[in-house]
RNA sequence: GGCCCCGUUGUGUAGUGGCCUAGCACGCCGCCCUCUCAAGGCGGUAGCGCGGGUUCGAAUCCCGUCGGGGCUACCA
């Protein structure tokens, strides 16, 4: 590379002649329930992107399909983006100079930009009925063609067009597309150039008025002066159909032409095939219930596709908005791995300070009644104390419910797992808890080393049991389950008295005492 | 069928002609630590889709081929 003269691939231009603080992205989501993970990367990229820049992101809601509720599809999106901690310049809620930000509001602009277009000859009315297209499009993918419309109506005279009419035929508004070559450079990708006759004319307004997403998308991204979109590979090959549009704007003094694309490679989902609603994990509520962190999922939604390094994947937001750069996506389609996800969220816990990790644990122990709405004094000093004990064993917070419920739960809500209580509450081990329970009840101070040294004077040295054999019955008998916090500090933290009660609890029964 | 995109261990990636007998992370397996589970430490498993070129030398360049995905609506 030191010879100057040797030929170099243009690199990907990302801003041209904007200054940084110009760019303006938008997620543009339509409002139909959860957001799904697919929808909830294109707006970390995007919203990253902005950030990086110092530009702006808008908001937009794509509600077009009137079958959808969007009065709580539009307060779910919101919601999402808030729990994510994307933020969001203008759009809903916040206002801003494009609006209104929902397409359902704005449909007196795209009827005049259809009409407009219509004018400009850059549109057409098309009378072909539904049936007569599919056949010709049958018999053009029989013959090996490209199976679009064929521009039947392109030039209709003012009499077919009269004739049409009389029968009763309502016109579609179609897009004329130009016949040379469109090119475009993806940002993530490379040059991508279409040929004319493989990207057939468009619908861009229904029968009945309603204009199509293929005409408000782009009018839309115009008006709102959008100059870079980043969005799913899906919708790359309708980019050159988008291209002509942003031209036909322009030529009507609609908007500043065609924004930039970056297509980002698609989510897969389990075999081969994209992440579908249907698949796990493909929710955010689902993620959000379990108890992952914010920072958790948009980390690992940025590694499908974008690292920050080459031996590191635990970054922060404000990291990633340093040294985010569109180029360095990597266009390879990736699977979504739940393990990786869970592993790159128990990271972030790991981050975590312990007092924040108790504060967020709050709702989960709350919905799982082990918690009210009002916390008590001694029920916050046990969360600050049990915290670190649990902040390098989880991988979501919803898991604090069992690691450490056993320390809210009331005495006659306690039970002890059953499984568990099979492998080791058996006659043996309700002899180890009785001999615990021996031990310890004398203790004049309750805390971690006078519990520890006092078990295991009785139980290791007494008795001359292995650790595991002498702690795991006591273990089951406090906390319910084979699997805790560590033993000594969990009974510092139940109290003396609770847990005295919960060892009694266990001890050899008179069945046990028939049996021997 | 047509068009477009993509192709490094199981998964996500690093790699832009020699530093690659291919690095990192997750997973998986084993060991250490240890009151359970984690965390941590150490070690292991496994990959350049295939075939031709170009070159002294290719995961990296070219051609072909195969494979996967997306789109192909009066959905978005």
């Amino acid at each position: 590379m030191t010879d100057a003269t040797e030929a170099v691939e243009a690199p990907r231009d990302v801003l041209g002649d904007l200054a940084p603080d110009q760019v303006r992205l938008r997620f543009a989501p339509s409002p139909t329930g959860s957001l799904h993970v697919g929808n909830v990367r294109s707006a970390l990229f995007n919203w990253v992107f902005a950030r990086h820049f110092g530009g702006t992101l808008v908001l937009r809601i794509e509600d077009t399909d009137e079958a959808r509720n969007t009065e709580a599809g539009v307060t779910s999106v919101v919601e999402s983006l808030r729990w994510l901690g994307i933020d969001w310049d203008e759009g809903p809620e916040v206002g801003g100079p494009c609006g209104p930000y929902l397409q359902s509001e704005r449909f007196d602009t795209y009827t005049q930009i259809a009409d407009a277009l219509r004018a400009a000859g850059k549109a057409y009315d098309c009378y072909c009925s539904q049936d007569e297209l599919e056949e010709r499009r049958e018999i053009a993918r029989q013959e090996g063609r490209t199976a679009g419309y064929d521009g039947h109506c392109r030039a209709l005279g003012e009499e077919q067009v009269a004739a049409y009419r009389a029968e009763g035929r309502k016109p579609v508004l179609r897009f004329r597309m130009p016949d040379s070559p469109i090119v475009f450079t993806d940002l993530v990708r490379a040059e991508i150039t279409f040929l004319p006759e493989h990207v057939p004319d468009y619908v861009l307004v229904r029968a009945n008025g309603h204009p199509l997403y293929t005409l408000v998308n782009p009018v839309d991204d115009a008006l709102m002066q959008i100059t870079h979109v980043l969005r799913g590979e899906d919708l790359l090959s309708s980019t050159p159909r988008q291209i002509a549009l942003y031209d036909a704007l322009l030529s009507i003094g609609v908007g500043r032409g065609a924004p930039r694309f970056g297509h980002l490679p698609m989510v897969m989902g389990e075999g081969n095939k994209r992440l579908s609603k249907r698949d796990k994990g493909s929710g955010l509520a689902e993620y959000i219930e379990r108890g992952f962190l914010p920072e958790g999922v948009l980390n690992y939604l940025a590694l499908l596709g974008w690292g920050i390094a080459d031996d590191r994947d635990v970054f922060t937001m404000a990291e990633m908005i340093e040294a985010f750069d569109i180029r360095r996506v990597n266009p390879n389609a990736a699977r979504f791995d739940m393990k990786k996800c869970e592993a790159i969220n128990a990271s972030h816990v790991r981050l975590l300070s312990v007092d924040d990790l108790a504060k967020r644990v709050i709702p989960y122990l709350q919905a799982a009644d082990l918690l009210g709405e009002e916390i008590t004094p001694h029920e916050r000093e046990t969360l600050t104390a049990a915290a670190p004990l649990i902040h390098e064993r989880m991988t979501t917070l919803a898991e604090a419910v069992d690691m450490i419920g056993f320390l809210f739960v009331t005495d006659d809500a306690f039970v002890v797992d059953p499984d568990d209580a099979a492998k080791l509450l058996d006659p043996a081990g309700r002899d180890v808890v009785l001999a615990a329970y021996d031990a310890v009840s004398g203790l004049d101070v309750w805390d971690t080393p006078s519990i520890e040294a006092a078990l295991r004077a009785c139980l290791i040295d007494g008795l001359g049991l292995k650790p595991r054999n002498a702690f795991g019955p006591v273990r089951v008998a406090l906390t319910g389950r084979r699997i805790s916090p560590p033993l000594f500090e969990s009974m510092e933290l139940l109290g003396k008295e609770r847990s005295l009660t919960r060892l009694a609890a266990s001890t050899p029964t008179t069945a046990d005492t028939a049996r021997a």
